[in-house]
DNA sequence: TAACGTTATGTATTTGTGTATATATCGGTA
DNA sequence: TACCGATATATACACAAATACATAACGTTA
C-alpha cells in the first residue's frame, strides 16, 4: 500500500538548522532534564546531541537550550521559552501540512 | 536568512517509492529518450537510474518507463502515460505544500 | 557478420556519516 | 579536598551507501 509522506525543517543559509531530529532531541531534553539522558533515550550520540543543541544556541538570537556542568547533581540541561515557542510554531506547521495531505489524495489515487 | 524548507514523497509498505530524485529522472528520460544519457545529465550514476527504474516499475501496476535495447540506435528508453499522470499529481501536490507554506509564515517569525 | 550505441549486471573502491572510546572540565556537597 | 554525575572535546574506528569501473547482451543497419 502506497503512502504520501512529507518533512519540513529550517535552513539557515542553506544549512539544516532545525527539523525533525532537533525537534524530538529538544522535547526529550525537556522531558529528561539532561542531554545525555535526552540523547540515550532517542538513541542518539551524546556527541551529536551535543553538537546539534550548539548549532541551534549559536545561530539564534536567543538561546533554545541552558547547558550547565557541575555541581549538585553533575550538570543538566533545561529548554528556554523561545524554543518552547519554536517547537509549538513547527508542530502547528507540520499538522497544517498533514491536514492538506489528508485532502489531496490525487497522486495516491493515480499510484496503483 | 532562514527558509522553511520542504520534501515529499510516496512509500510502499515502508520503502521509498517516488520522490524528488525518481521525478527528476522521469522528467529527464522524458526529455532525452535514453537512460544513460538522462542519468549522465542529472549526475547520478547510470545504475542507480537503471535500479531506480527497476523499483518503479515493478512496484505499480502499470509500468512507468520502456527500455529497449539493442536496434537502429542501440537502444532507448520512453515514459508512459501512466508515468506522465503521476508526475503530474506530483507536481501539483508539491505546488499545494508550496502555497501552503507561503502563508505559513509563523515558524519564520519565531526563529531570529 | 562486423560495427555501433544503448541497456544490463556484477564487483571493487571510495566517501561520508555515525559511533565508540577516552579524557578533561566543572561546581556543589560532605 | 576528594567525590560525584553531568557536560565538553578530540580522535580513531566501523559501517553503509554511493560511485566508478569493467564487461556482457542486444538488435538493427550496412
Amino acid at each position: 500500500m502506497k503512502k504520501i509522506k512529507f518533512k519540513c525543517w529550517v535552513e539557515d543559509e542553506g544549512e539544516k538548522f532545525y527539523g525533525p531530529g532537533p525537534h524530538q532531541l529538544i522535547k526529550s531534553i525537556q522531558k529528561e532534564g539532561s542531554l545525555s539522558k535526552a540523547a540515550g533515550q532517542m538513541n542518539m550520540s551524546y556527541k551529536k546531541a551535543w553538537d546539534l543543541v550548539q548549532r541551534l544556541n549559536k545561530n539564534s538570537e536567543e538561546p533554545w537550550v541552558i547547558l550547565k556542568k557541575g555541581g549538585q547533581h553533575g550538570g543538566g540541561a533545561e529548554i528556554t521559552p523561545h524554543a518552547i515557542k519554536a517547537m509549538q510554531a513547527y508542530e502547528k506547521l507540520q499538522q497544517k501540512i498533514s491536514e492538506l495531505l489528508e485532502q489531496q489524495e490525487e497522486l495516491i489515487k493515480v499510484l496503483k
